[in-house]
DNA sequence: TTGAAAGCGCTAACAT
DNA sequence: ATGTTAGCGCTTTCAA
């Protein structure tokens, strides 16, 4: 690899006035500059350039994993956004696990200027590596205790549950269960808080057994699912909290030959790549995706460019949509009885 | 950020001392330096390392589309890999766009140890760039012309559409049409040459409007679906060349209330994430993928460790499998005929 | 406008 | 075992 001094000896300057160019200035020997820079193929090391000026123009993405459709999206706006900005991507895969994040964070630190962060869960070592790394962090989809003066983009995840909820109280549902994630995740959290405060207004108290929590991966999904199915009496609608444990809920009902919606009503936290697709489709909570990964290199510009260390916390919170498809239904109605009939009779699904 | 000298100052040692002691050797004055570091916080800088060293340890990987579930998976094995061999990734997204991957490209050189690309197209200006950047280089799902002395990881494109030409030749389709990809790419190329040359093998032509070329993203699938749906015949099969192009055919089919596999067959090469789910079941060519990323980072690492300059290229081509579920039938029989009479009695979707 | 020289943080001879 | 020093490739004063 040549260096600016090869160029700056081939071009008959010195190495000074080679980097002069190099960052614009106009030089009088311009073209003998421009002629060896092609001849010799040089390249200024992005290296070097850093540890001079201390900076990096690269930020460090750490999500749970990329596997995930939401993530992915958001991992794809972030780089759009970093495109448009100059910034690379350093990219993490967490895989949920709270010490592979910090093992991760650390290497991650010196080597970028900023952090875009889905944390795998509320773990406060992490608050206190991340307090000490002292580089700008931005959250996204998930949050930190200890951490709430950083900033970040995150759903309305107690919202969202609580649409869920409501829709399904609206359909009549009173066996209601929930497939939850980690509740020492802010989604998991959150979902879970919302959807329960939902139900608990309406009256409806849902049984511990309703109560399933998974780790936000298919597999728990899967379990979660089976789990309900086998339980006496059985809920009459499931939500999941989010997209991958969703996906084996869904193998779970395929697998035990349950008939969605007239068996069960089925909804899901985050929309599933085909939702619309299977039959029945399926209704679901969604939210940007993308988008949030741009709004969340936006924030990290922002506090990267204007150095910002004293201007306040910034924390965006997007709302969900609920997509009504063909997955939830009204509850069936017991056989040999009456009880049905208290149901309101208009289809709350075409409000 | 404390330096190696604060922290050679702090422990009352020179900063050689300290180096020596980072790099494991044994030093009289160890605890005081362990002392000194942690009460410094101090992390050495990766940057004044990488540019001491020449090394590093990162590389870069470039994909047309993080999105697409093949190759989140790929990059989550080149991810897993690395972590094991302590490399880290840069990631860039290419979006299919061969000019944004040379851009993209050119900002990796010198902040890497070797790439890993998918590229977009075969373009030889890619090529040119590749062989004067000189810098190790993996090709994974796709090649460029012009590189072949550079290792990559394939999977046997042509093998995999001929598995699915023949699958639907057996089931006694004639009318066969095929939604390809962009016929510079590898993938795209070696596809469509399988499958033509299948149905040639067996006397079956495929009439110039059955071939419907996309670019490998949902969008151009759909406009391929649609546009075969209008055709008179129509065919009684279509085979996608990708996931992608598969998932906007499907909601084509939907659309237009086309019945999966009664009045037309369907199969795609990749799994859809939800396939398995869909009503009918997806049948389709399938991969592995996950594994072709932690094939790709073992040749890179390979290369990068062994520093073998010189060794011969390797080339890893892999194996597809056709899983048959639900979305391929024989033919609808054509009314008021006997024509399909001629057709095999057994039915060979249980060979 | 240009060149000489210092220095970003670290490592690796070389010398002690 | 430890310290001194040069240097990785670049940018940026400071003089000329």
């Amino acid at each position: 690899m040549p260096t600016i001094s090869d160029v700056a000896r081939q071009a008959g300057v010195s190495t000074a006035t080679v980097s002069r160019h190099l960052s614009g200035q106009p030089v009088r020997s311009h073209a003998a500059i421009v002629e060896a820079i092609s001849e010799l193929n040089f390249r200024p090391s992005a290296l070097a350039r850093s540890l001079k000026s201390g900076r990096t123009r690269s930020i460090g993405v750490a999500v749970p994993d990329v596997t995930n459709p939401f993530f992915a999206a958001v991992v794809m706006g972030i780089e759009s956004a970093c495109r448009e900005d100059g910034y690379h991507v350093f990219l993490c895969n967490t895989e949920e696990s709270s010490e592979r994040e910090r093992a991760l964070l650390g290497e991650l630190y010196g080597r970028v200027d900023g952090i875009i962060l889905a944390p795998a869960i509320e773990d406060p070592r992490t608050a206190a590596d991340l307090r000490r790394a002292d580089v700008p962090i931005v959250f996204i989809d998930r949050e930190i205790t200890d951490c709430e003066d950083y900033d970040s983009v995150v759903v309305d995840n107690a919202g969202g549950a609580r649409q869920a909820a409501e829709y399904l109280l609206e359909l009549g549902h009173e066996r209601i269960a929930m497939i939850g994630g980690p509740l020492d995740t802010t989604p998991g959290r959150g979902r879970h808080e919302g959807f329960v405060a939902a139900l608990d207004e309406a009256g409806v108290e849902m049984a511990p057994d309703f109560l399933q929590i998974g780790d936000f991966r298919q597999a728990s999904g899967y379990q979660a699912a089976l789990r309900l199915l086998g339980l006496h009496p059985a809920p009459t609608a499931i939500f999941a909290a989010n997209n991958a444990m969703a996906m084996g809920a869904l193998h779970a009902f395929h697998e035990m030959h349950v008939r969605l919606p007239d068996e069960l009503s089925f909804l899901s936290f985050d929309d599933l790549e085909l939702g619309e697709l299977l039959a029945p489709p399926l209704t679901t909570i969604s939210r940007p995706m993308r988008e949030q990964g741009v709004l969340a290199m936006r924030l990290l510009r922002s506090r990267l460019e204007e150095g910002g260390d004293g201007r306040p916390r910034r924390r965006t919170v997007l709302a969900t949509h609920l997509n009504i498809r063909g997955s939830c239904a009204p509850p069936p109605r017991p056989v040999l009885t009456l009880a049905g009939a208290r149901r309101p009779s208009r289809d709350p699904r075409r409000p």
